[in-house]
This record gives C-alpha cells, structure tokens and sequence, in this order.
RNA sequence: GGGGGUGUAGCUCAGUUGGUUAGAGCGCUGGCCUGUCACGCCAGAGGCCGCGGGUUCGAGUCCCGUCACUCCCGCCA
C-alpha cells in the first residue's frame, strides 16, 4: 500500500510538471525548531554536518535557481522522542512552486490527496473546507481538529463574571484564561466512575478539575439537574448555561476554566476522547484546511517570539505592520488535516529581503546571525526570487491513515523504537577509539564496561 | 525528565482468592482421510512464565528492584 501511495503520488506529480530532485542529507541546521541530528566530519575536524529536519532552504533556492516546480519524497531526521505518529526519521512528501499562491497549492495539493484516497481505498473525499486558526482554536481548543465529531467548546466567561465561584469567576475576568462548556449529548448515563475517570485525563493536561452538571429533566429547571457545583451559580446563571449550550435532557456538561491554553488542550483533548469512547463519529473522513495561523507565538516564561511555521513564512501583511504589532500579525500558512491529524503543512515564502530582515528582527534574530546561518538564501533573496511557497505531506501519517494503522511504525519498514533505536541492528551502537580519534573526538563518559571491551574489534 | 500499560509455547493470548503435571487457537512434526483449493480426524514436539532479589510450607500470581517494548505529558509541527 506504502509503495503503491508513493508510486501514485510521484504519477500525480510527474504528470502535473513537477521534477523529483534530491537534496543534501549531509548538511547544515535547518530552522526548524527541533533538535538536529549531528555528523562529525572527519576532513574538518571539529565540525559537525547536521541532518536534515527537512529539506526546506533547499527548495527554496531551487526556486530561486528558477526551477519552479519540485517536489521529492524526502527522508528528515528530528532528535525528538517518539509518538504514536511520530519517529525521528521519517518520509515527506515535498513540494515547492512559483508564482503560485496558496489557493493554487492547496488545490492541487487537495487533488494529489483526494486522488489516492480514491485510487486506493475508492473513497471520494469531501471538498475541504477551510477554518482560520483562530475559529479551531475557538471551537475545539486545537488547531488540528477532528471534524468527525461535532460538539464543540462553548465560551461562558461572560457568564462567570458575577458568580461566587472562584474556580470559575477568576478566569471569568482574566483574558488570558478562557471558560467554555462543553455539552456531551447523552452523556448523563456516565457513571460516577467514569466522570472521575475523565477528571483524571484532563489533569495529564494541567487542568485542575472538571466541574460536571447532568441534565436529568431539561423542564424542570434547577430540579432536574444533578451537579456538585450548582450551589455557587444562581439560577439565572445556569439557565443562560443550559440555554447558551443547547442542553437537553439525558446530556451532561464539562466545564473547563483556566489559563486559555490548559482550557483548549484539556477540553479540546476531552472532546475527542468522549467522542471516541461514546461513539459520536459522524463519518469516517472529516478533511479541513486550517489557514490564517498567526506568525509568532509566545514563550510563556520568557516572553520571547518564535515562529509558528518556520522564519521564512510570509506574513499577510506589509514589513513595517509586522514590526508594529508582531503578535497579531497572521501568515501565510496552511495546514491539512485530517480526522484530528496533520498531514502536511505548509505556506507561501518570504521573496523580498526587506520582509526577511524583518522577521527575522521580530524573532531577535541579529543580521549577523542571519548572514552567518542563512546568507546563502538572503543572497538568493537579494538576487532576485519569484514569489514561491509549498508543501510537505508526512507520508508515514498518509499512509498509517489510509490503512487504518495504530502507529507509524505499522507502515515503516524498519522503524525504530520509543528510545529511538533500531532492535535489528542494534543501532546506535558504540565505535571504536580509531574511528574516534580520526573524528577528533573524545567521549566525555567512558562506554559501560562491556561495550568498552568491543573497542578495537568490532568488525 | 514524569505518569500509565504490557512482558507466559514460533505467533496471538488465557491463567480465577498464591496450591499438585502452566492452558487455548493458529503454526510446526508424524499418521489417517479426502473432489482438495482458509480441508477434516488422530497423535506429538515445543515454555529459564523478561531478569534479579524478597515474603511464604508453596509464587506465573503478592512485595521490592531492574531491563525491554508500548501509550501519554513534557519535547516536537
């Protein structure tokens, strides 16, 4: 199915003008913002090359080289720990264009996607509907919403304002926090047990609680509900409650009230958890975009900006509004989901030095430093470079998804574990003094015992 | 770095309150049958119960430690 995926893909592509060019593993960092993997060169002793997080400045200049359609399916390595959807080297789908926008990318991205689902598995995908960032956050606290489940968060903040209920009423007037309900249809049948149960999953978020209300008898107003925290709320509170989320009899509310961000990942998380456990799917695809995402976000202790997507994301707005109000300004990304997960994202690219120079500012970036890790492509950009953006699909994630896997590793051919290594050939192992040397390099820590004693031998 | 789950035959797993020779299905070996093709019947081989320690008359089962795999949080788009 991987080969038969793939094999498609590249048809799609080949057949769309697209050259299949391969870039460098042996490299520098990318700016991505995970750990790299580092090669020790031997011919420049103390250097190191680091692998690719992907092959993003690459494709770049070969838009700037006027090659203005490439794509390759790319391996690139992150030093990161393992999910489910998640291991350190894996396989991309990348493309990059000129003189397309991102109307036009997701277009023919959503073809490439919507023809191997139909080739592989004949299923005719939905036409993608598009949802701002914002609006995801909004409504199910994340920004890779799984559209297969309908219920939503609910704010009430407004609400909470008054009530003399400090779980609730801080948050209430704090904007940075955030207090929504979420209503379970059916969900008054969840025992004690399993309400506790859920109180438990959302703490793994953060979140400190998970106040409850079951709606036994929607007509007969206070009486009819069943709650621990009726007590602090007026009446007239929990009618506009029961009103705002639609209740009826036979569901249950969630609440959740926090700092926004324990909010949305709790709740959010909540949500497609109850809808998994309940069986609430509503259908068996749910694809989306998700565009408008902000260019910067914030470092919580620091205060620090870093970008969203990657620093040469361009912003929808012009260098100088950028620099005024950094925080608010939207980029020109896109993601794809499907069913809860990313498939690939991607944007338009910054082609004007200026807009560069700008961003990289906002990020704290000195034009030192630039020169000296990005020169090549501010040159690339000072030269002259057609407007471009693209793309990068995860292909372990197409295809775990498309064959109904568990984890990624079901569809890798040698995967590597949790800890990262590979039980086959039990790599990573340890080298001997020889090779060291000519790397120039010293081990801080000496090998455990018994991998000491290979040294020498090890052929 | 933190929390949870798992570890029993080649594979997938069961093993009740601690109790005699640790079981099933599939696979494997041998035999029988056969118009078979995901055959059927009979017999058989195969297990340091992850590893180390402890409690106990007695541990797959309880306790402590350790290792591996796995899911999640952190981390990572």
């Amino acid at each position: 199915m991987r080969s038969r995926i793939a094999s498609s893909i590249r048809n799609y592509l080949d057949d769309n003008g697209f050259l299949d060019i391969e870039t460098p593993i042996l490299t520098r960092a990318t700016p991505e913002g995970a750990r790299d993997y580092l090669v020790p060169s031997r011919t420049h002793p103390g250097q190191f090359f680091a692998l690719p997080q992907s092959p993003q400045l690459f494709k770049q200049l070969l838009m700037v080289s006027g090659l203005d359609r490439y794509y390759q399916i790319a391996k690139c390595f992150r030093d990161e720990d393992l999910r489910a959807d998640r291991q350190p080297e894996f396989t991309q789908i990348d493309i990059e264009t000129s003189f397309l926008d991102e109307d036009q990318i997701m277009d023919i991205s959503e073809t490439m996607i919507r023809g191997a689902f139909k080739e592989h598995l004949d299923v005719d995908l939905p036409e993608f509907p598009r949802m701002t960032h914002k609006e995801a956050i909004y409504r199910y606290g994340i920004d890779r919403p799984d559209l297969r489940i309908s219920m939503q968060l609910v704010d009430i903040a407004d609400l909470m304002k008054e009530v003399e209920f400090k779980v609730f009423n801080a948050p209430a007037n704090d904007p940075a926090s955030r207090v929504v309900v979420l209503k379970v249809d059916g969900g008054s049948e969840l025992s004690r047990k399993q309400i506790d149960e859920y109180t438990d999953f959302v703490g793994i978020y953060g979140a400190k609680g998970l106040a409850w209300v079951k709606v036994n008898d929607i007509d007969a107003g206070i009486e009819g509900l069943q709650s621990p925290i009726l007590k602090f709320m007026p009446d007239d509170v929990v009618a506009s409650v029961l009103e705002r989320a639609e209740a009826k009899s036979g569901d249950i509310l969630f609440f959740g009230a926090d700092k926004a961000g324990i909010v949305n990942e709790a709740i959010g998380a909540l949500r497609v958890k109850l809808g998994e456990d309940l069986d609430m799917l509503e259908c068996e695809w749910a694809p989306l975009w998700v565009v408008d995402f902000p260019m910067f976000e914030q470092d919580e202790k620091d205060g620090s900006l870093t970008s969203v997507h990657h620093p040469f994301t361009a912003p929808s707005c012009t260098p100088e509004e950028l620099e005024a109000a950094p925080a608010a300004a939207l980029s020109r990304a896109y993601d794809m989901v499907l069913n809860g997960t990313e498939l690939g994202g991607g944007s338009i690219r910054i082609n004007k030095p200026e807009m560069q120079q700008a961003v990289f500012r906002v990020l704290g970036i000195e034009a030192e430093e630039a020169e000296e890790k990005f020169g090549f492509l501010l040159n690339g950009l000072r030269y002259g470079c057609p407007p471009h953006g693209g793309i990068a699909f995860g292909l372990d994630r197409l295809v775990m998804m498309m064959t109904g896997s568990q984890s990624i590793r079901d569809v890798i051919a040698f995967p590597k574990t949790q800890s990262a290594s590979c039980l086959l050939t039990d790599a990573p192992g340890t080298v001997n003094n020889k090779q060291l040397r000519e790397l120039n390099i010293r081990l801080r820590e000496q090998p455990k015992a018994e991998s000491a004693e290979s040294d020498g031998g090890s052929e």
